[in-house]
DNA sequence: GTAAATAATTAGCTATAGAAATCATTCGTA
DNA sequence: TACGAATGATTTCTATAGCTAATTATTTAC
């Protein structure tokens, strides 16, 4: 019973396909034994950033349209991690504060990051590590995948060519 | 409006699944013009590589369940592009074999993650390209994502860590 | 010859995403 | 200052994609 996998691909978009998908699924993995999605962490992330934003400027940062923010952040609210509370000058906004709960969360979620990122570099040498790193990132400004984009939102499908 | 990937992102976690899901993401798209969804562009592939084999079969190459095979072979049996047959000696196996029709879509798909592969290496030396490839091998190695396992189903989310 | 396993299929459920419509509010501008 | 355009949050609707479980037919094991 052969498996597409067995053939030895140097193809390099089903390495990153494979490898990518990999890792964003062992993450979301771990993070769900604290019971947060990976949107929701994200948000926590930068609500602690920079902490009165509207939902839209969160959106926007982490890449999710307005109307799945709401759903997110209703969860994170219902949970006693964020606060939206009025804003000061504009009555249109619901800007966002971490309580006291969401910060010690996001502690959690970190430390559940690194032991993320400790697993992906297991058996990695130093220099290995920070080789692909740097490939990576090279990558990354060469395809301009930079900032205005979002592009780690859903595949369409986890689609790995060859 | 700070985004979560203005950062500098030294993580390898973020990276990797940021790069992955962008790769993956634009051969989908590729593959849209021609009408064909990565899963059913695999299946082509598997049934070219070795043909007559059960859906069950070709499910486990690809890494998808028998009853997501059922949807994706219909469509391919509509188009004309595979064949089910059944099987000499086994009447619960409906054999798949490529018509002329499905062979020609193959190549085109081929052709398409070939534009695909070279659209990823641009900018980046053969030797670059060399070892980006050779590392994510390891990583691959390592991690135990080899032939058994196909984790690049669907991701829960298309999580970025930090 | 009966029970267990296997192949294909169907049905039901869940999660995600995105588009569009709605409502309130603010901003630009004449 | 009034009016139209734009913006923020929300709701609703639609589509997709995947999984599990149940179903049916057939084969294999004992």
């Amino acid at each position: 019973m052969p498996r597409a996998s067995d053939k030895a691909h140097t193809s390099l978009g089903f390495l990153l396909s494979q490898v990518g998908t990999y890792a964003a699924r062992r993450f979301a993995q771990r993070l769900a034994t604290i019971e947060l999605h990976p949107p929701q962490f994200r948000v926590l992330n930068v609500v602690d950033a920079i902490d009165g934003q509207s939902q839209h400027a969160i959106g926007e940062a982490i890449g999710a349209p307005a109307s799945r923010m709401v759903a997110i952040v209703d969860e994170l609210e219902e949970r006693g991690l964020v606060e939206r509370r009025p804003h000061p000058s504009d009555r249109r906004i619901r800007a966002l504060y971490l309580t006291p709960a969401g910060r010690r969360m996001l502690a959690r979620g970190r430390k559940i990051a690194m032991e993320h990122e400790a697993e992906l570099a297991r058996g990695m040498s130093a220099a290995d590590r920070k080789r692909l790193v740097g490939l990576l990132q090279k990558f990354v400004d060469e395809q301009g995948i930079g900032s205005g984009v979002h592009p780690g939102l859903s595949e369409p499908d986890g689609s790995k060519p060859g």
